[in-house]
DNA sequence: TTTTCTTGATTGACGAGTCAATCAAGAATA
DNA sequence: TATTCTTGATTGACTCGTCAATCAAGAAAA
């Protein structure tokens, strides 16, 4: 145990442990002490860091965004063409590191949060309209905007789509395949 | 009150709280007392008829579940050609009836027990399985057998994608555009 | 020592499930 | 007809377990 500032690290260890527990289980119902737990600490400790547990669901959630705008900007920079853009897009949220059946079930299990929590509603939001203004920022040079519009709206909808079918284990589990479905889609959609 | 068979009224009365309750909530951290009050009984009466709160989710989804198949099923009923049998899967999909906020976020809920309960998720691999093969029953003769597949894989996930998103109120949350979106892949695939 | 960490024990609320008792009404009996 | 049975429907009150949150106090570091 290192000495200095317990506090990020903790917090971390929590916040991991939180994704593997509910990853796990599949739900929110996981208990503050399985949590603390799996981080190898007591749920008072917990508390201590966070306050309420909901407040570490949404510190949880908050740090599987930045993740992604992470993974996601990264990835971006290197993505000249608008047709790249798009590409990208869907390549990083069925990228191994997204798309793991742990985050995965995570991201649903937080889906059904939002509908009660208004704060964890909000970051689904930005999650959203993100996602929207990155698949836009390709494909609104590629397409005339009405369609544009709606083709972000339609892979945003796929990618969902195979989100939750990928928590069911039902239909193509694996990243690559529903990667190359949404992109068979984007090839339709440009070869007018 | 008539004494004869309370039984299917209650039970059906029960199932319909079940609905509006998780509808409303959003999730299914509903109380067995919230569900009973909404049908006008005590919490005991629906431990009476279902035992516990297990079965009487099972219950509804299965009523849900049915609902969903007899729609489908008088739908067909008049869809003659290939192409007329996905467009009829995909608008009920989306009709007023199925697309209800109130019906989407009890599925999305159940979609999140089904992580947990085995015999919930027999029920949505049985609910994904008839979605397959009335799609297939259109697009085989449609498409090549492995484009076929591909559509419906697509389709489905779509129909999905929208769900949540409808759940979120994101998006576009009516019925029309979303099956617009969808009709407009099947264009776009059928166009070779 | 003073401050930062950390925990075991405890509390208070809440919810599922159980149970004994009541109610209403039709059937059987006198 | 009047008077017991019988039975399904229904409930209020209770038990039992679980879990978030708190607290007082001990260990470790500064």
């Amino acid at each position: 145990m290192p000495k200095t500032g317990m506090e990020p690290l903790r917090r971390r260890a929590l916040i991991d442990a939180t994704i593997s527990a509910i990853g796990e289980r599949g739900a929110l119902d996981v208990t503050m002490s399985q949590i603390a737990g799996r981080a190898g600490v007591s749920s008072a400790l917990a508390h201590h860091y966070f306050g309420a547990k909901e407040e570490l669901l949404q510190a949880t959630m908050r740090h599987l965004l930045l993740e992604l705008g992470a993974d996601l900007k990264s990835a971006l920079h290197q993505a000249n063409t608008p047709r790249d853009r798009v590409s990208t897009v869907i390549a990083v949220n069925f990228s191994t590191h997204q798309f793991r059946a742990e985050t995965v079930a995570a991201w649903l299990a937080f889906y059904v949060e939002a509908q009660k929590s208004p704060s964890m509603r909000r970051l689904f939001i930005v999650y959203a309209r993100r996602l929207h203004s990155n698949l836009m920022s390709g494909l609104s040079a590629l397409l005339p905007r009405a369609d544009a519009l709606a083709a972000a709206e339609t892979i945003a909808a796929m990618i969902d789509g195979f989100y939750i079918r990928r928590a069911l284990k039902d239909g193509p589990s694996d990243a690559v395949s529903a990667a190359r479905l949404v992109e068979n889609y984007v090839e339709l959609r440009l070869a007018r």
